[in-house]
DNA sequence: TCCCAGTCAGGAATGATTCCTATGTGATTA
DNA sequence: TAATCACATAGGAATCATTCCTGACTGGGA
């Protein structure tokens, strides 16, 4: 749980690799969702952060996870209404749970290989006729284990 | 253009087949949106339903979408951060320009058979442990024809 | 040490959506 | 046809996420 001297200097390295200055408010932002894959919104960044730096903005996160984004370290999502930043960004779809919100990433694999990630050669069948496709987003619908096995299968969200 | 009788008379029985009282405002919006597969947002509805009905608030538009798709007779998507209403509800996906916005439908076909619009079968490689999965969401992500016409390849959004 | 670009916090502004409430209206029943 | 009631509507306030604006601050190079 506690961000060590380790973690600190690897994402100070990773955020200077990318060109940016590594300001207290990014270390603390990237030492929060880069280490690992994980789905946060920016009010939880901020949140989280509050604790260790009470004065920081919601301002400054939303800055600071665009700038990630725009550096490739973050993905954007919106799913159910919310947007969620993504520290997975390798290709992969998600599973969202319609009854609270929980977003689980779910890998590639398992498809037509190639379908997913990268769009179909164009003019395939299917293809919308004259777009340049670029890439996708499949998000599947459902219950997530949690709010499946506490009877949720049709009850509203709480 | 104009709405014939014909076509109120078609809408109103579709609002009192699915339990919904057949209100003028309710006839306005389903006139413009169930005839034909659209996409639109609920200011666009508001913002035509104006013309005829000057006193329509964005409450009752809100409200008569949300019914329709309660109903299942719209499909609500979030797409490139917009919420539209789409008057296609049989299993398809989507294409979205990432300059414009612009939406357009996808055949399902052309596809792993049967892969998008159900799910696979639970447990298969791919499938996220424990969850129960009803549907899917799949968004090309791209530019559509007119951007693409227009040098858009890279310009940013106007 | 001075200067500058990049950052930051705070607050205002914007826009979508929902909530609340009094009033209006369609459908049902007598 | 009139009375009644539940459902709908309009209007406005409230909420929430996100962005914009501004002035102050900071680290690094000249």
């Amino acid at each position: 749980m506690k961000a060590g001297h380790r973690n600190v200097n690897a994402i100070q390295r990773i955020l200077r690799n990318h060109g940016l200055r590594a300001t207290p408010q990014r270390l603390a932002v990237g030492g929060m969702v880069l280490p690992r894959p994980m789905h946060v919104t920016a009010r939880a960044v901020w949140e989280a952060l509050r604790k260790t730096h009470p004065a920081i903005s919601m301002n400054t996160v939303y800055q600071t996870l665009g700038q990630f984004e725009a550096k490739g370290l973050l993905q954007r999502l919106e799913v159910g209404g919310v947007t969620v930043f993504d520290s997975n960004t390798t290709p992969h779809n998600h599973a969202c749970c319609e009854r609270c919100g929980a977003i689980e990433d779910v890998p590639a694999a398992g498809e037509t290989s190639g379908s997913c990630p990268r769009p179909p050669a164009e003019g395939a069948s299917g293809w919308p006729a004259g777009w340049k496709l670029t890439g996708v987003r499949r998000v599947w619908l459902g219950l997530c284990p949690a709010c499946r096995a506490s009877g949720g299968e049709g009850a509203p969200p709480a």
